[in-house]
DNA sequence: CGCCTTTGACCCGCGC
DNA sequence: GCGCGGGTCAAAGGCG
């Protein structure tokens, strides 16, 4: 243990303020009758430092003065602050022979903590000078709350001693309770109102009649007392955390909210006034559909959602498994919509009509959309347009994994496998069983040119919450296929000259994107597979969203006869994870610590970049708008039943 | 026993 | 009408 120089602390040096000193205090001692005891201890302002007195016990008698837990919670209600200095009052407390009070200044986050100790006492421990006026003299650090006060390590002094004359005590206005030993206090100089446990200031040398029991009892109390103070002032802090999360929780609502109008604006703008229609009757469902919140959110945040907005509430899906889907009864416009969003390929009612009849068989949750057929008899002139392209929204993400599957955070089950014509990897095909009823599907096959490189395509949308480990799967691939899909549903885009798009969007070869967005089904393809991926050295399935990281390629599946669209280029500082919070969801992001992209930042960088937001909506609208219009004319141009990348023929 | 995979059968759309 | 290919079903079996 470094003795202590009290000589410069005596002397009054000047010392500098650093923030590896902690060093500078000075007190000044109210020789009043009502705050004898209080020193108001002056601790110099730093701008990097903030302290938090706690005071502690230093056991004079043990060998190891070890630190005691603390009491006087007083006095951190005493702290405050000036232009130069913070200060609070000190207790001298218990004092005594036996024991006497410290007190810890603490930095925040920190282990380092300093520790100022009744000058007495070290006095009569080193046998140093005595200055009865200044009795506070000891300043330190202590690498951590187990350390002995032998392994203190003070520094020395570098203090200069100021008698603040015009700081004045704290007040007494209380009545001291003979049972509690509490005195109330106004301190003028904040205006706080104080709680001292009083413990008498001159125990050491006024016999006051108190059995050493009862000290005890009360310096227990004390104790106790000061760690409910403590608590509450903790209590109060949290609170003050939690409405400023709540706060920025809120704020963030509020930007989701906006840029949903602004969505749904841009698809007002673009289309029929059927979709205004739409979006009313969207919004009115919200409202009593039970989606609770300031404003709408529509199910595709909250869920997978691989289809653009309230479509994601296809009727059928849920109805027949007896769920409550009241929104089922009086379908609105967009219903046909719905139903393409969801319906397979092939037109599978006979299939139904079957299972009901014959097999008896419940209804499987993912059925073609006959209630929605039945009920698109309106405005069917401009639909029919659409229904060629507009079946099912797919998300395939390519990733190097050598496990049959990657690991996305869902349960799947499967159902089925098939030999894919030109490939020998059979494709499998998969059911999410996280909730009964989930239409999620994916189909999972090796890409035949390469087979380390695993192609998942999802297709559908959650009807469960999901767990953090898969919203990051579920957020990529909702967006991208919510951005595929309200590109879809615009038929005279504006945004979709592509002088839009070569000024928006920088050419950068090694992120060159994509879409196929032709019949059948509009895919969107994340290609993953740029990124070396740890996981996949080590054989182990990939976990994701590890490969967020990289750059979203959006490709051409071409599973079918898709057109090809080259030059939709996405800036290569735009990584996955900020493509994926195109559209952030309410529900808490994981943040895996492989993630360094976390949602939260890509959120910010979308909500900050409003172009990008612009750029890639006009994009894909440009895109799915070439296709809706090749498809009708020369798609088979572009024919590849021989591609071998899934969902490739 | 429940959940899952396997696997042949079946359905469907499409092209010829 | 027939064959092809994608997609699904469902019985059988495996597994913990």
């Amino acid at each position: 243990m470094l003795p202590l120089t009290f000589d410069s602390f005596h002397q009054g040096m000047e010392g500098k303020v650093d923030r590896n000193s902690l060093s500078l205090f000075s007190l000044t001692h109210h020789q009043t009758s009502v705050a004898s005891h209080f020193k108001r201890v002056f601790v110099p302002t730093d701008s990097s430092i903030s302290f938090s007195p706690a005071p502690f016990y230093w056991h004079e008698n043990c060998s190891q003065k070890r630190l005691q837990r603390p009491f006087f919670l007083s006095l951190p209600f005493f702290f405050s602050s000036s232009s130069s200095y913070s200060s609070f009052f000190m207790d001298r407390g218990a004092g005594g022979l036996a024991e006497s009070p410290g007190f810890f200044l603490t930095k925040p986050n920190s282990f380092l903590t300093a520790a100022i100790q009744p000058k007495w006492n070290l006095n009569q421990h080193h046998h140093h000078h005595m200055d009865t006026n200044k009795q506070f003299s000891g300043i330190g650090f202590l690498e951590n709350e187990k350390q002995t006060v032998d392994e203190m390590d003070f520094f020395s002094l570098k203090t200069r001693v100021q008698e603040f004359d015009d700081v004045k005590p704290p007040h007494l206005y209380g009545i001291k309770k003979e049972d509690s030993c509490d005195e109330k206090y106004l301190d003028v100089n904040t205006g706080l109102n104080l709680v001292i446990g009083n413990t008498g200031s001159d125990q050491s040398t006024v016999d006051d009649g108190i059995s050493p029991n009862e000290k005890e009892e009360k310096s227990v109390l004390l104790v106790l007392k000061a760690d409910l103070g403590r608590m509450n002032e903790e209590n109060q802090r949290l609170k003050g955390l939690l409405r400023q999360l709540n706060h920025n929780y809120n704020s963030l609502q509020m930007q989701i909210g906006t840029l949903m109008q602004q969505h749904n604006y841009k698809k007002e703008g673009h289309s029929q006034s059927q979709k205004n229609q739409i979006v009313d009757e969207k919004m009115e469902e919200n409202k009593q559909g039970g989606v609770g919140g300031e404003f709408m959110v529509p199910r595709q945040f909250m869920d997978f959602g691989l289809a653009a907005t309230a479509e994601t509430d296809e009727p059928s899906h849920y109805s027949s498994q007896g769920r409550s889907r009241d929104r089922s009864e009086s379908p609105p416009n967009n219903v046909e919509v719905v139903s393409r969003e969801f319906e397979p390929l092939n037109n599978r009612n006979k299939g139904e009509e079957k299972n009901e009849s014959s097999s008896g068989h419940a209804p499987q949750d993912w059925i073609p959309n006959k209630v929605a057929k039945v009920a698109t008899s309106k405005d069917n002139i401009d639909q029919s347009a659409t229904e060629a392209t507009m079946r099912k929204a797919r998300v395939s993400v390519r990733s190097r994994s050598e496990a049959p599957m990657i690991t996305d955070g869902c349960q799947w089950r499967k159902y089925g496998q098939k030999m894919a014509k030109g490939n020998p990897c059979p494709r499998a095909y998969y059911r999410c069983t996280m909730a009964a009823g989930c239409p999620v599907r994916k189909q999972v096959q090796r890409c035949m040119e390469d087979r380390s490189i695993l192609i998942t395509t999802y297709e559908g949308n959650h009807n469960h919450p999901l767990p953090p480990a898969a919203m990051a799967m579920a957020s990529t691939t909702s967006a991208a296929a919510s951005m595929l899909l309200s590109g879809s549903m615009s038929s005279a885009d504006g945004l979709m000259n592509p002088n839009f798009l070569a000024r928006t969007m920088l050419p950068c070869p090694s992120s060159m994107a994509t879409l196929s967005a032709s019949a059948p089904f509009p895919t969107v393809t994340l290609d993953l597979t740029h990124t070396p991926n740890p996981l996949q050295l080590q054989g182990q399935p990939v976990q994701f969203p590890v490969p967020l990281h990289s750059s979203p390629h959006i490709f051409n599946q071409a599973p079918y006869n898709q057109t090809k669209f080259s030059g939709l280029h996405i800036p290569s500082n735009i990584d996955a994870a900020g493509f994926a919070s195109q559209h952030p969801q309410p529900q808490p992001q994981p943040q895996p610590p492989s993630l360094s992209d976390s949602v939260g930042a890509a959120t910010a960088a979308i909500t900050n970049d409003p172009n990008f937001t612009a750029a890639l909506a006009a994009a894909i609208a440009s895109i799915i708008g070439g296709a809706q219009t090749s498809s009708s004319t020369n798609i088979n141009s572009n024919a590849n039943h021989n591609n071998n990348d899934f969902p490739g023929t």
